[in-house]
DNA sequence: ATACAAGTTCAAGTTAACTTGAGGTCAACA
DNA sequence: TGTTGACCTCAAGTTAACTTGAACTTGTAT
């Protein structure tokens, strides 16, 4: 540590776990801010370390990281709050499509049939949680292309 | 419907809510098999529809196409099961993460914080579910490039 | 018999999230 | 003062999961 609550790239990479060239890569998206610079060399403070734990928290949640940058900003407190509320309600849809999955799992682990996958029970335990579409049940987990299409 | 449980690919398409492209993409990946022909046509049995559903609910969850199908082979019994019970596990601990970034989410949509993701009890309700690894906690939601760094 | 809407193949393009490579720059140590 | 290891920039490459386009084939309706 350079200075009391200051770290250099490599230290930042060191205890994120992440690589620098993503932490590059992270600062030129906006995720995250160096806070000055020795020699050429980034430095961050280490509230740095935070932020990327969010981050990736984030990331695996299913959000892609322009997602998060928004959820970063401080801009409009309208707006934002119902979008967090949002993201909030699919989060729990998708936590009750993944828990039946994971009983689905847990079962097929310790089943007869063939390809476990197809087991009937198997199927039943998911279809506790497919309530409502299963399929396309979420728009584009981490989209394509087309803007959207005549779909939906 | 050409015959009793027969669709061709425009049906299934419909019913499916997926493009025809992808149907093909998959067929070509194994995932999914068609059943004939009708001209160039393909067709498929309308079990194909429960096997798509599996698809996208794995696909949900976070898992890649080759992995789910690798799920939907009957090769090796033995170590097919180890494989869905870590499969298990790993949804478990997601599912945590997800929660508790729900719980998060749900606070910051009715909080006072600027940077709703900075608030002190969202940063606390996090904290609930990162007991373990927080950053990298998962190995490359969707991985990138290298086969595994020195890292872990 | 002819038209044609809808399917087919195959190659190439797209997007997100990074990584890799080439060539350059320093701060710090000997 | 010189060397060097670690960082820097910028462009280009990579992977997964599809999509798109061009050129071709056909069952079905007319």
């Amino acid at each position: 540590m350079i200075q009391k609550g200051i770290l250099d790239i490599a230290e930042v990479a060191k205890a994120s776990g992440l690589p620098a060239s993503t932490l590059r890569f992270y600062e030129e998206k906006g995720l995250i801010e160096s806070i000055g610079r020795n020699g050429l060399r980034r430095l961050f403070d280490s509230s740095v370390l935070q932020r990327l734990a969010l981050i990736s928290l984030g990331r695996s949640a299913g959000f892609s990281l322009d997602e998060i940058a928004t959820m970063f900003t401080t801009d409009g407190p309208r707006i934002d709050r119902a979008l967090l509320s949002a993201k909030a309600d699919e989060l729990d849809a998708k936590i009750h499509r993944l828990t039946a999955l994971r009983n689905g799992l847990r079962h097929a682990a310790a089943c007869q049939a063939p390809s476990h996958l197809e087991c009937p029970k198997f199927q039943r335990l998911l279809r506790m949680a497919g309530k409502k579409r299963l399929i396309r049940a979420d728009k584009r987990e981490r989209g394509p292309l087309k803007p959207a299409a005549a779909n939906e």
